[in-house]
Order: structure tokens, then C-alpha cells, then sequence
DNA sequence: TCCTCGGTTGACAACGCTGTCCACGAACCT
DNA sequence: AGGTTCGTGGACAGCGTTGTCAACCGAGGA
């Protein structure tokens, strides 16, 4: 094994070109382009005279330039989500990843952490980059920046909440039903004070979710018992807060439904340790939830389903499907583990 | 709020070009990117007409063209990674891609899934585009490849484990130390037969860490168990099986030290429930260690701190730093929580 | 009056690449 | 011998943008 070195020397070298290459090799560009782009038309010795040039000149063809004078695709889709760092979106991250390259295509990540003129400067600068298509996890509401890059030709996909005012092809999963769910099954064990703790209600997922606690909470019966709702805490210590305003009540609850994963391990990290714990389901599944004691009760979906199925849905349309905008909900599983199956 | 609709209907229709703004506003092209990069010495009423041609078009500058011809930076830089929905990864890229938006510059991510040629072709397929610069978490020993990309200027930086056989800035962590220090541990606290469960040795920090054993084993005055050493299970059913013959050994191990993450995981999984529990110490951190029985005692290293570092080299070198190859590598730190305090 | 000058604008080339079209020589046919 | 084909190679334009340079115009100075 040969140790290379390679740094810093040559750096403000410019990079070589196939007119480099060709003047080395002798030949003219054409035929270096040729040989470049595998057409027949080359004859052998020609050919190999063109590849030592290459790879004496360490030349790598340079794409922006072969796409710009193609008038083809760039070979890129973008990804604006709230959060690379978030275990969920790194799930839909590599989902589309996957996707992607199966169709030859790189992905450029952004995270806007929930803002929505971060979102927009993200896709916006995604498009003068000309993206073949966008995805895109929705921090603020309006969308109207699209409307020309959508006209222009960039399919924009929707994922984990709707745009606010563009029709576009959309992919969620079913917010409401889940919690809805969650609180008939919390109710199937007797308990009558459900609380549901959730993030900002400006959050499309939040609103939703709360939306399916309050029908849960019809079809079981239980009226709507606003003093049980807290929206918006997603800290630490907000959520330790709100628990124990919810115990210390005059009539407090007895079981709670958080509604999204990190409010779920802020609350398990609340309750550690205290004497009587409120049965508990969250929406959002968890990698160890299942080693938890009690293990934690979830409504799950699946990152990779989401991402898959925003993906395809997107190079259906780069391959021409020009079918109006699909809403696609999929589907959300109560996976019962222990947490939520406390009697109240 | 107005409902706007933008699918399929033009699809087809090529993006307006500064030509066609121009055309509009009857200007010549040059006066458009006079206007669209904000140079002076465009009078106010000519900016106006250009401004609405630009806005009735939905004009958005090409980025590719521009950096074509103004032969500077692309904007981007690529990270190439084992896998962007492994948590510990897609804290690496949250870090990458913080550090790069300070620098106004878009991250694009690659999933090598260990691949030795899946990441060289992601490499070189980001230098195609010219990204200004390479974060490589290497999958496998040889780097050749990228010795023309490094002399052709493009800076690259290795993370968490060194490029085989060229020299580059690397980002490591103490994974020597940090293991000796977790045998040490757990010697402390009287064991005398620790088992090692690593990932497979082709993996550079699986084979440091094992290194890190042997030497924390050797300064403990253990000798060196190997029947005790246990490398490449990486999945539930290995892990499990892998302690079973732990567990039924004439000699049972007293305790285990787990490679990296997932072995960890997967191990308690297979250790939950079950009646009498080795002492466990777990390479990396993870979430929720600490709400398990008994918490997980970890050898804890940030991922942000190694994208950050890593990027922040980069950017040096982008920035005209030409000193030698740096290698750093990042500390460590027990964190006790109690699983690996438990006397033998 | 002529000239200069600042403010505005445009013509043109070029970035690195590929598609189109044409030139050249050799071999083949009639 | 002249014409036709095939195999090989090159000249040139242009993708969408920006840097260079020059032209133009009205105002101000000599």
C-alpha cells in the first residue's frame, strides 16, 4: 500500500477540460467528448490515446456544463424537512434517498427548523439549482412562492402536511384517526380524564392530531375537556410543567396522549422515577420503546413508507404523469405495548 | 386565501430564460443580470420594467449557467455516509449541514451502506458536479480514486474513521481510549471476564475499538480473552447468539462491552427479561439510555461535534488554509448510568 | 463652441460541454 | 476510371449566464 499525498500543492490549479484533453491527446474536443460519452465512432488507438490524456490530466467531466448544454435534467431533487438531525425525517430522508437512486438521482437536503422563510429560500434556491423535482415537509402555510417553479415544470411534492395554498400531490398519514384511536383505546380501560399534550396548534400534524383527540374523545363519550388539552410545549421542562399541572388538578387525568415523539420522551423522562404514572400513548413510533418499563404504547407510522411513497409519487411525475394532484393518507397502526394498557 | 392551482397544465414549457425577460422588458439581456444581481447603474424605472418581466415569467437565474461562466464556487459540498437514517449519521449531516449554511453553501448526502464502491461512486459522481468540497465517512481502504479530484483542488475531509491510502484531514474520536477506559470500568467494579461484542473488524472502528479492549484489558491485568471477543454480528439474531454462548460458557462473561450503537440495542433486546444480566457498557450514546432499567452506561461522543469539526476543516481549507493534513480526533466520555456499575 | 465626464445601456465573447454537419481517405461497386 | 459508401475526425454553434469594453446621452467646464 502506497501512502499518496495529495493536499494542498496544486490547489489553485485550474481543472482540466476536454480541451486540455484533447490538445494533450492531439485529437480535437469533439472526439473527447466522444470518447467521454461511450459513441461508437472512435477508433481504438484514438480512444486509448484519449484516455491516458484523461487520466493523466485527472479530468472528470464537469456536469453542470453537459446538463446546461443538454437542456436535460440536473439529476438532483431537493428535500426541505424540518430536521435531518430528527430520527423521523432521517428515516424520510433515506427513503427518498433509495427512491432516488434507483433513478439515478442525488438528493440536496435542507432542514428549516419550522421556518417558514427558511423553507422558502430553501426551495427557491433548490430551484435556481434546477432540481428535477421538490420535496417538501411544510413549515409555514403559504405556498404561493411555487406557483412559478410548478408552472415552470418542477413537480412539488408535499409531505407529512399539506401546503397551504397550492394544489400539489400531498402525502400524510392519518392524523386524525390515529389519536382518535388512541383515545378510544385509552377509554376501552376505563379511563374518562384523557389529556392530550401536543406541540404548537400552528403546526399542521398538531392541529390534526388534536382534531382526532376531540373526536376520539366524542365517540367515547367523554365530552371535550379542554381543561386536559395543552398545546405547544415541546421542551423539557415545558412538558414536566404541563404534567404537573395535569396531576396536581382537582380532578386530574389519569391517562395521556402526547402527540408527537419527542413531546412522548419528554414526558417519560417527566414521569421517570414518579410514584403514579398516567397510562400513556404517543403518537410517533420510537426505537426502544419497546425496552421501556412499562414498554410505551404507540400510534405508529412508518419514515420510510412516507418517504417512499412522496418519492414515487414525485418520479411519476418526472416521467410525465400528469394526472390531477393525488392525496394520498397512509395508514397509522396502534401498536399496544404496555404503557397505554393501565386501567384507570 | 386564494386556492391557486399549478399542476401539469405547462408542463413542457422551457423556463424563462434572461433572453425572454429581456425580450419583455426590451432591455438587453445584460441590463436583466445587471437587475437580478443587484449591481448599480440601473436606472430606477428600468429596474422596475425588468423587475415585472422578471415576476410575470416567474424568472429564476439558472445557477448552473452562472457558475459555469463565472468558474467559481458550485455552492455545494458532498457528504458521503454510511447511512443518513442511522441517528448517529443524521446528527453528523445536521452538523454538516448547519456549519455549511453559515457558509451559504447546500449539503448533498450519500448512504454508502458500507460499499466500498457505492461511496467511491457517489464521490466522484459529487466531483461531476463540482462540489467544492468532499465529507467522506469512508466504507473502504482505498482512496486512490480521489487523488486527481484532491490535486484538481477539491479539499476533502475524512470523518470517524481515516481514509486508507491517501493523506487528508481526518475527524476521528478516541475509540482506543474510549474502550480501554470502559474495560477499566468495568474492572473497577471487580469483573474479570468481560466479553467484546464488535462489529465486523473490516470496519476501521470496530478494529479500534477492539484494540481499545485489548489494551483496557491488558491494564487491567486480564490477559487476553479471546473466547471472550466476538466481532461481526450486527443483527438481532447474531447479537443474541453471540451472548447465549456468552452466557453458557464454562466461564461465563461477567460483563460485556458492545462495539457501536446497534450492537448495543440489539443486545438489549436480547438481554431483556432475562433472569440474571451481565454488566453492560456500550460504545456511543443514544437516546433514551437513560430511561431504561438499569440505564445504560455508554462511552458517549457527539456526532454534531464530529460534523462540525469536520466541516469547520473543510471550510478552512476552502477559505485558503494549506497547512499540512490535520488529524484530529475528538475525546470521549464514560457516562455511568448503571447498567455498567453493577459489582461482578 | 468643443470637450469631458458620470450615468446608463448594450454588443460580444466566453465558461465547458454536446449536437449538427461536413471533410477526408480508403475501400467498394459498376 | 468515376462514383458511392463507410469509418473517422473536426469546425462550429449554442445552452444561460456574466465580465469586458465601448457607445450613447445630457450636463457641466474650458
Amino acid at each position: 500500500m502506497t501512502t499518496l499525498s495529495a493536499n494542498g500543492t496544486a490547489r489553485k490549479l485550474r481543472r482540466a477540460t476536454m480541451n486540455d484533453v484533447a490538445r494533450l491527446a492531439g485529437v480535437s474536443i469533439k472526439t473527447v467528448s466522444r470518447v467521454v460519452n461511450d459513441e461508437a465512432g472512435v477508433h481504438p488507438s484514438t480512444a486509448e490515446r484519449v484516455l491516458a490524456a484523461i487520466d493523466q490530466l485527472g479530468f472528470r467531466r464537469n456536469l453542470s456544463a453537459r446538463n446546461l448544454r443538454r437542456g436535460s435534467s440536473t439529476g438532483t431533487v431537493g428535500l426541505v424537512l424540518e430536521d435531518v438531525g430528527n430520527p423521523f425525517y432521517s428515516g424520510v430522508t433515506r427513503a427518498v434517498e433509495e427512491v432516488s437512486r434507483s433513478r439515478g438521482r442525488q438528493v440536496i437536503t435542507g432542514s428549516s427548523d419550522e421556518d417558514p422563510a427558511r423553507e422558502r429560500e430553501l426551495a427557491l434556491e433548490f430551484c435556481s439549482r434546477r432540481v428535477d423535482g421538490l420535496l417538501i415537509v411544510p413549515a409555514g402555510v403559504q405556498h404561493g412562492y411555487l406557483v412559478p417553479e410548478m408552472r415552470a415544470g418542477t413537480p412539488v411534492v408535499f409531505l407529512d402536511r399539506p401546503a397551504g395554498d397550492v394544489v400539489a400531490d400531498t402525502v400524510l398519514v392519518d392524523n386524525v384517526g390515529g389519536t382518535a384511536e388512541a383515545v378510544l383505546h385509552l377509554a376501552s380501560f376505563g379511563h374518562r380524564r384523557i389529556a392530550f399534550l401536543g406541540d404548537s396548534p400552528d403546526i399542521f400534524t398538531a392541529d390534526e392530531r388534536l382534531r382526532g383527540f376531540r373526536e376520539g374523545c366524542a365517540r367515547a363519550g367523554l365530552g371535550f375537556p379542554e381543561s386536559l388539552v395543552v398545546m405547544g410545549p415541546h421542551d423539557q421542562d415545558s412538558v414536566r410543567a404541563a404534567l404537573r399541572r395535569l396531576r396536581d388538578a382537582a380532578d386530574p387525568a389519569t391517562a395521556v396522549v402526547t402527540g408527537n415523539n419527542r413531546i412522548t420522551v419528554h414526558a417519560l423522562r417527566a414521569l421517570a422515577g414518579s410514584a403514579s404514572r398516567p397510562a400513556l400513548l404517543g403518537f410517533d413510533d420510537f426505537e426502544l420503546a419497546d425496552l421501556l418499563s412499562p414498554p410505551v404504547s404507540v400510534i405508529a407510522h412508518d419514515a420510510s413508507a412516507l418517504g417512499k411513497a412522496a418519492a414515487d409519487l414525485l418520479y411519476a411525475r418526472l416521467d410525465g404523469d400528469t394526472s390531477p394532484p393525488r392525496r394520498v393518507v397512509l395508514p397509522v397502526r396502534l401498536v399496544a405495548r404496555g404503557s397505554g394498557e393501565v386501567r384507570a
